[in-house]
DNA sequence: CTACGCCCTCAAGCCACTTGAGGTTCAAGC
DNA sequence: GCTTGAACCTCAAGTGGCTTGAGGGCGTAG
């Protein structure tokens, strides 16, 4: 199976396995006339890879669930790596939140005082406190 | 003014101020003996650039609402500036309340379903459809 | 004149890839 | 056997918004 049939085959770019490889994460596999060969469990491992990334988890916490899958770790870890990424997820959220709720008051002030004026004396652009970050 | 007087009243490091300089976000100031002299109107002109950054808009955004200050154009040009980031915060807020679904029912998954169970089989780690990002 | 803090430039590192240049291998058709 | 075209290879650089570090210069107080 060559380097192009698994990309496909797990959704993932050529160049991102290649990728992969450089950073130790995927381990090379068997060449043939200098071409990567792959055999069907690498498919896993890449789709496992993947869905991790979809799961938006970074490059070194996917390592480090690829490698208690590995070593067959109980379940319980992988479910703190996942409650762990669901708090940061959360805190991201809520700054956003923040941060969205200040956008809208600066916009619609802008609408109620000084539409009309210049951008240099905008409300939106004047330094105050954000409450957000 | 030297720079680091400047980089405290507007409340931003002096590397940024120098990368801000070298990407031309900030013009050069004035020099003495080789060091950087700045007058009291780069304080607002910094500040400026920390607002738009606390409010997350990007150096390219935050360059381009410059340009509109400099041009003293009118204020719904800021207002537009400010109504396209608003929309891009809340795609991205929906984008991550949807992850924020997705994991939190794959671990109330491996609660009931899995838990005892190793890795490997562990629910949260099965390819599955994900609906986010 | 020495010590210290502040300043200078340039380069590399972070993350997770993508893009591009320039070259090699493979499979199919003639 | 030869040619063509797709797929493969390596290596380097670019993305964003800085931060960090190395190695050195300037200014002022004692």
């Amino acid at each position: 199976m060559r380097i192009g049939i698994l990309a496909k085959a797990a959704g993932v770019s050529v160049p991102t396995i290649r990728y992969y490889e450089s950073i130790g994460l995927l381990t090379p596999p068997a060449r043939q006339g200098g071409q990567r060969i792959y055999a069907s469990e690498d498919v896993k491992a890449l789709s496992l890879i993947r869905h991790c990334r979809d799961l938006d988890f970074s490059l070194d916490e996917t390592r480090d669930i690829l490698a208690s899958v590995q070593r067959r770790l109980p379940c319980s870890d992988t479910k703190s790596f996942a409650e762990q990424h669901l708090r940061s997820i959360r805190k991201r959220i809520a700054e956003l939140r923040a941060l969205e709720a200040t956008m809208a008051s600066l916009v619609s002030g802008c609408e109620t005082t000084c539409c009309g004026s210049t951008a240099p004396d905008c409300v939106i652009l004047q330094p105050g406190q954000v409450n957000c970050g």
